[in-house]
DNA sequence: TGTACATCAGTGAACGCGCGTTCACTGATGTAC
DNA sequence: TGTACATCAGTGAACGCGCGTTCACTGATGTAC
């Protein structure tokens, strides 16, 4: 059955992305091997090293892919008015009892952060730009992918610690009320910080 | 030059327990190997299974005893004046640059909980207590252990969600003003939240 | 347009390695008398 | 208090297993003429 056309090839290198993507941020880097991400993809293990070069080498390709695809839709709003009401939603979607329950699809700082702090070269740098885009989104004005404000960083780290404790939490009515708390501090900051809009 | 008395054998013990929760907290669960703990005992690995069944039974207990290390000295002050200065040397040195350094030695929920939430049974549970004993710290009357207040809970996402943050920027600068910023956020809280003392 | 051939995406077996765990062994410790 | 013996903390070799990676192979794809 081998060998796949050019566009089958490119088809393939995209489910093992998102694969690697979702099984990256449901289970942890070294819990998920390069053999479960090929089954997910639906090929076997073998195939692999004609699309990456080593583990490391998907795990900070799959984090780019993970960031992209969870910022992606937000920053290419512009800026202005239509960007404040995407930013707006997604902090109520970080904040969300979904996101809570769903880590495959959900931010891959507050799934990997922990781990990926630990690594370096791609993976660790993958790891920081994500966190860098998602800061400077979260900024006042963010129009551009400049450097993030003091309101981007203190909301980031209000949303990834939100988010890892509520998911630490079993009782699912603590969790919730954890979440809802989290907004109220993301409230606080930007009545502090600004939200200088009309 | 086995076998050890009695009193040698709790040293060991206590010994083994030390280096877990060093190395847990320095490189994580999967990337700690039983012999490396031993090792860093001063034994061999073949010993470790006449102090703990399992590797999960040491990360339970060594999960355990870095939460004790770290919230004893604080939790046994008792009510009053004394707490509230312990606790708030204890935000202090959260955010402090020194413990962003220095995970080894510090707060176990900021270099596993990442991981232990994808952990079960005795893991899953020494991590929740200890996010829980942490949120009743710096809950407002934070005399007895009951449950987490508004404040506890809110803050201590603050401090989870900075000190991780701070730690995946690898500029210096960077890490030191988000460390910074979780200190105002968890100043805000303090505003909002009470501190009715006089 | 057709033919001959090199390429290479994917398969499946195999590799070395480190892991958690087990085990036979040693000899000081603790116990029974 | 002394002696005989069972216990067991720690050693070091060995185990089975899953991991990341490699490799010979297959046959459709892409290319050269």
């Amino acid at each position: 059955m081998p060998r796949m056309s050019e566009a089958e090839k490119q088809k393939s290198h995209k489910r093992i992305l998102d694969a690697a993507a979702r099984l990256l941020r449901e289970n942890g880097i070294d819990a998920t091997s390069v053999a479960d991400v090929m089954t997910a993809a639906g090929m076997t293990h073998g195939g692999f090293y004609r699309h990456f070069s080593s583990k490391e080498d998907l795990v900070g390709a799959a984090l780019e892919h993970a960031a992209a695809t969870v910022l992606g839709p937000v920053e290419s709003k512009g800026a202005g008015e239509a960007r404040a009401v995407a930013v707006d939603a997604y902090i109520a979607d970080y904040l969300s009892d979904a996101h809570r329950r769903r880590r495959a699809e959900g931010c891959p700082l507050a799934a990997l952060a922990g781990e990926a702090l630990r690594e370096d070269g791609r993976v660790r740098e993958a790891a920081e730009n994500a966190a860098r885009r998602t800061a400077c989104l979260l900024s006042e004005g963010s129009g551009g992918d400049d450097a993030p404000d003091d309101l981007g960083l203190s909301t980031l780290a209000v949303l990834m610690g939100s988010i890892v404790l509520a998911r630490l939490l079993r009782d699912e009515e603590d969790a919730k009320r954890v979440l809802a708390l989290g907004r109220t501090t993301v409230d606080l900051l930007e009545a502090r910080y600004g939200a200088v809009d009309p």
